[in-house]
This record gives C-alpha cells, structure tokens and sequence, in this order.
DNA sequence: AGCGTCACTGTGTACGCACACAAATATACA
DNA sequence: TGTATATTTGTGTGCGTACACAGTGACGCT
C-alpha cells in the first residue's frame, strides 16, 4: 500500500557494515575516530546504495543557528531595495523551522564608506555570521571585504551586480549590458533609426556607483552602433533630491530639442522623467525604463512608458539567501553565476507581474 | 548568543494550559476526546500566544503518505507536455522527504475519450489519490470529473487552462485572452496597421480542443478591432500530421497573398510555420509565436520568429502540486486563480529564460 | 600483572510532533 | 454502594538524525 521506496536510513546502513549508526554517522560526517577499514567498508556501501539523507530530521536534531547577514542599500518606501529587502524576508521566513535567522545591515548607497562600514559590522558581530549576501556596489570596497571573508571561509553572495574578481558561492542578477541592449531594441522598435533620442541619468560625481548602469548603458550604445542608427543622443542629468531643478532642466532641453521622440533612464525612476513627460502632455516621446516600481508601473498603464525591463529583485534576495540554504542545510551544489530572466513588462502583460510577488 | 526567537512548542501549551500535551494535540488537530472546558482554555492560550508548528517535525512524525496524480496529454518530446512533466517531477523531488508521491497520467490531446479514460483510472487506483492535478482541456468531460472528486472531498487543481464553473483548490495558467491581445500587440509594433497578416491553426474538427487557443485568436482580434486596425486577414489550416500538405498549404498561401507581412500561430507549434518561411527565404514576413520550445526557440535566435510569448509551464505544474503540500502539509490558503506573467521573449532575452528551467 | 592511554565504537537522549495505548475520572445503572 | 461503561486525560514510543558520552580492547609502560 505504501508506493514510497523505501528509504534508506543510517540505521540501515549501520545494519549492512555490521557496525552502529554513531560510526555511519561520523564516516557521513567525516569527524574522524573511525579506523580506515571500518571507514572504506561504510564508504563503499554509501557508493552502492542511494542514501538519500532526510535533511529535515537533521535540522530536527541539530541545535546549529545559522546566521546569514545581508548587506544592501537603504530602503526608500516604494523603491528598489524594498523588493530586495522583501525577498530576504520571505527566504527567512520559509527557513524558520531551520533555525536560519537573516540579518538585513543597510548602507547609504551613495556612500562607499558606509558600505565599508556596514561590512566592518557583520564581520564584527557575534555570532560571526555564517554567510554573507551584499549588493556589490562598490567594487574596490567589495573586494576589501569579499577578501576578508575568504580568510574567514565566510562564502558569500552577490546579488543585483558582481565583481568579476571575486569569488562568491553564486550570484543573482541580470546581465546589465545585455539589458541596456534589449532597452535600445524595444525604443527602436517605437522610434526611427533617426530619430533623436534623449537618456538621462543621476549625477555622480564621484563615480560611485556601480557599474550596473554603466553597463546597460554600453549595451544600449552597442545596440546603436551594431545597428548602425544614425540616431541623435542627447543627455540629460538629474539630481537625486532637487526636483524643481530636474523639472527646469528637462524643460530647457525638450524646448532646445523639440524632435526628441525617445527617452531612455537606466535607472530604476523612470517616472521621475515619465511624471514631467505626462504633465507637459509630451505624448510623441517614447520613453523605456527599468524596473518594476509602482512609480514606473503607473506611467506604464498610462502609456507614459512604453516598455519598463525588469530584473526580479524580489527572486534575487530570495534565491541568494536559499543559496546558503542549499549549501549549508540540503548540501547542495549552487550554480555560480545566475543570470535572472531581463523581463519586458508593457501595459498588457504588467498585471500578472505584479501578482508574482508571490 | 542564539538568536532565534524562542520558539513556541506543543509542550508550552500544554504547560501553560495545565494538561498533557497529548491534550492539546487532539485540540490542534480537532480529533475530539476533548472536555469543552479543556478545549475552550486551550483554544484561548492559541489565539494569546503565536504558535507556528513545526511541519518537518510534523511530517516526521506521522505515517501519511500523500498520492498526489497529474492527468496531463501525451509528452512528445521537445513539447510542451514535457515541460509541464518536469515540474511535476520537479514538485515530486523537493516534496520526497514529506512521502509525497506524484503518479502521473498521460491522454492524448486529441481524444476527449482517453481524457475520462485517464480520469476514471485515477479515481479507481488504490490508494485513493489525495488530490488531482489535470489539464481540463475538455469542459464536459471534466465537468463530470470535477463533480466526481467534489462528491468524494478530493482536491483538485487546474493547470494550463481552466473551468470556470467548476471549484479547483487553485488554477495556474496564463490569461490566455490577454495573451493574445499582447501577440497582436507585437505583431503591430513589427507590421504597419493596413498589412495583410496570415493566421495559422490546425485542423480540429471536432472542436475537441480547449478554447486556450481560441481564447488568444479573440483576444487578438480585439487588439485588432480596439485599434481600429485596417488590416486583412487570411487564415491557413495546418495538419498535425501531414508535413507535406502544410508546406504546399502555406505555398499556394503565401503564392496567392504575396503581400503577406505578418504572421502569427497560437499553439505551441510556431516551428512548423517558422520553418517554412526560412526555407523559402520569406524574410520580410514577421512572426510571433507561443511557448518556449526549443524548436520555437531556433526560429526566434535566427529572427525567422520576432516575439515568443510563454508561459512558464513547468512553473505552473510545480505550483500545481506545491498547492497540494501547501494545503495538506503546511495549512496554508492558495490562492484559486494564479496567473502566470505572460513573458515576452526576443532574441536579446531568450537566453535568460533558457537556463531558468529550475 | 596492573595501570593508564589511546583509538575506536556503541548507546542513549534529544529535536518537535503524531498517535496508540494506558490511566484516571466521570457517569450510568443495578 | 458497587460495578460496568463512557469520557477525558496522560504517557510512551517512534519518525531519522546529531552528538555527547560511555564502553571496549589494544598497546606500552612501570
């Protein structure tokens, strides 16, 4: 009546090498105080059968708190990383019962040193933490920090951006330049070849950022010069908190380049470019953007934005921190490098993105 | 130094209600042998305090062995059924260590006979099946079905497609209206509103098949009639079978309208007229097409198809049995009707959604 | 021979829960 | 009042594993 196989068990194990589950256990364990026979003899019995271990009795009997810390920028109500921030929580939350606790540490990410002090704060913290996920935003601090770790035997995972050097146990994120391709592609597929195009982006003067934007604008220029456009690119430049002076400038530029017929911002506010677009009626622009916002989302249903691309932030926190999960409990091997599907979100497909949330 | 928020047990309760926690399991599990007193003072200890059960622990414990079946067509290779199977199997592996098994059963699409065929040896089998996940590509046969497992409190849940009269435990499919309305979308966004576009389906006499198909028809018609679209339509019937009569179908099609700009196909079967228009070079034609199949997805890498529109199958019959545990082993409430996001896929991005089939 | 040491191995308990069974208490009836 | 019978409650075992601890035997030493 029972159809399951039947498991195997270390009982049963112990049976067939004729010697007790503590033995078997240590052998699968691999603490030592077994002799090399007894161990060959259980090692070639674990190569025969299928041991399959049943990872929840072990969680069951194990009293190890895992301790996983995560290292990301500020959460802004109704912005990017409070879709991070939310995957990190449904990842603790379905670990529960495995005793996993997820410390989230926050940093100003216009600031590498806050970053670096954030860093300085897991690596410090008691218990030491068992695993660490970041967002990479800066790279010579990142390394400073994923050397540390290494040191330590601390695996560690990337998520929105990664650090080709370095060496983490996986990364989740999108491939930024092919993303920047796809952008000119769906702008393209609305504008001519000729048109003028305007792309904007958020002053930074210290380079800080990642090069996540920088990315998906190069592949957006590949996509031109492969394509030989001889389209016109204008810039123009934001400013993180002064509105007022956004909206002055995209005036000046829109009137000093009244055949604008495209916008592209790399950046996850679009809408602060589709808010100024809408109010000065600037419907013959076709504009793209990035990322699944409830901001961006509204120019989305109103025709503001043609296409936003989206990149999952909410799966990336969730499968970085299951990617210790896989590692430490279920004893897995993790894929490295996780590209996350680059989704195209338009006014028809956007409402079943958004019930994803899971 | 453990960070994890002590967490409640049976025992606690028990304690702190002044009984045994035999008691206070027959309360959680309302098996009755309970005094009313007892069982009021308990229930309100459980409405004070948070009590999470551990489900491993729980799942441990007990002897159950859940018989999940799936009723789903015929897998031909590379098709679209074997996606669905391999979340099924997917499903069936996570959920191993909680006795979980999944049978399978297979019918062939065409034949609404084998359908209730299936239907009737899965409510036959011993053990009697815990829940039933089926395609209801057939509504009368899977109304008569539906009320079966009803009368007999079996669960179900519909993937692919759904039943609107009947009460699954939950449905996971694509809005397929919309689906079509988005293939239209993207045609146009490729074709100029005043073309000519082929549309191709095949030859279903009996009316056999679900109305998927037909529902992404309607919606790209409303597309084309929303838009006050001028452009004419001619329709071509394909043979599942007869590959020979298809091509010299689609030569005296594409002989009589050689103003033919776009194409589109709304089974999973886009290959079949892909490959036609790369054979005879009908470059200028642009295409759109259903699902990630690796045949679709050759013609969508080489440009012959423009746009895949996909559906995620094998997420939905994961989820379709995820519902399940869900249900019997964690308690938890499913949502009924699950939209799966309609993903747009070109060839920048296809990629992505190649390797995501975990 | 007696002793300690060491390398190895077996045993027992606990994890949180389900469930069979034993025990205790309440109720009915002669 | 005593006995039989329900009803309610407590206890104990096992699920598969981890791990502390106890036990065994070989060996070398005085």
């Amino acid at each position: 009546m029972n159809s399951i196989p039947q498991k195997i068990k270390i009982k049963d194990i112990a049976e067939k090498a004729g010697v007790s589950a503590g033995t078997v256990d240590r052998v699968l364990h691999d603490r030592g105080n077994v002799s090399d026979e007894t161990k060959r003899k259980i090692q070639a019995i674990l190569n025969e059968i299928n041991y399959r271990p049943n990872h929840y009795a072990s969680a069951l009997a194990s009293k190890k708190v895992f301790v996983f810390c995560a290292v990301i920028p500020n959460c802004e109500p109704g912005g990017y990383w409070e879709l991070v921030e939310q995957g990190l929580l449904r990842a603790e939350q379905e670990l529960y019962d495995f005793k996993v606790v997820v410390k989230v540490y926050h940093f100003d990410q216009y600031s590498p040193d806050s970053f670096a002090e954030a860093m300085e704060a897991v690596l410090q913290q008691t218990p030491v933490p068992d695993a660490v996920l970041l967002a990479p935003l800066y790279k010579p601090k990142t390394m400073i920090y994923t050397k540390k770790m290494e040191e330590r035997e601390i695996p560690y995972v990337f998520i929105d951006s990664r650090v080709e050097e370095a060496n983490p146990l996986a990364f989740y994120g999108q491939d930024s330049l092919q993303s920047g391709y796809l952008g000119a592609k769906l702008l393209f597929s609305q504008c001519s070849d000729t048109d003028k195009i305007a792309i904007f982006s958020f002053f930074d003067p210290g380079q800080t950022l990642s090069n996540q934007i920088a990315l998906r604008m190069d592949g957006f220029k590949s996509y031109v010069s492969k394509n030989n456009l001889s389209c016109k690119i204008v810039r123009g430049t934001l400013s993180a908190n002064d509105q007022e002076e956004n909206v002055s400038m995209m005036k000046k530029l829109f009137k000093e380049n009244p055949d604008i017929k495209g916008a592209a911002i790399f950046s996850s506010r679009a809408y602060v470019v589709a808010g100024f677009l809408e109010k000065y009626k600037l419907n013959h622009v076709t504009m793209i953007g990035y990322d699944l916002l409830e901001k961006n989302v509204k120019y989305l249903k109103n025709n503001t934005i043609s296409y936003l691309i989206a990149q999952r932030p909410e799966e990336q926190a969730y499968k970085g921190i299951k990617a210790f999960s896989e590692h430490f409990i279920f004893k897995k091997n993790v894929p490295q490098i996780n590209y996350m599907p680059i989704d195209i979100l338009t006014q028809e497909n956007i409402k079943f993105y958004l019930e994803q949330s899971q």
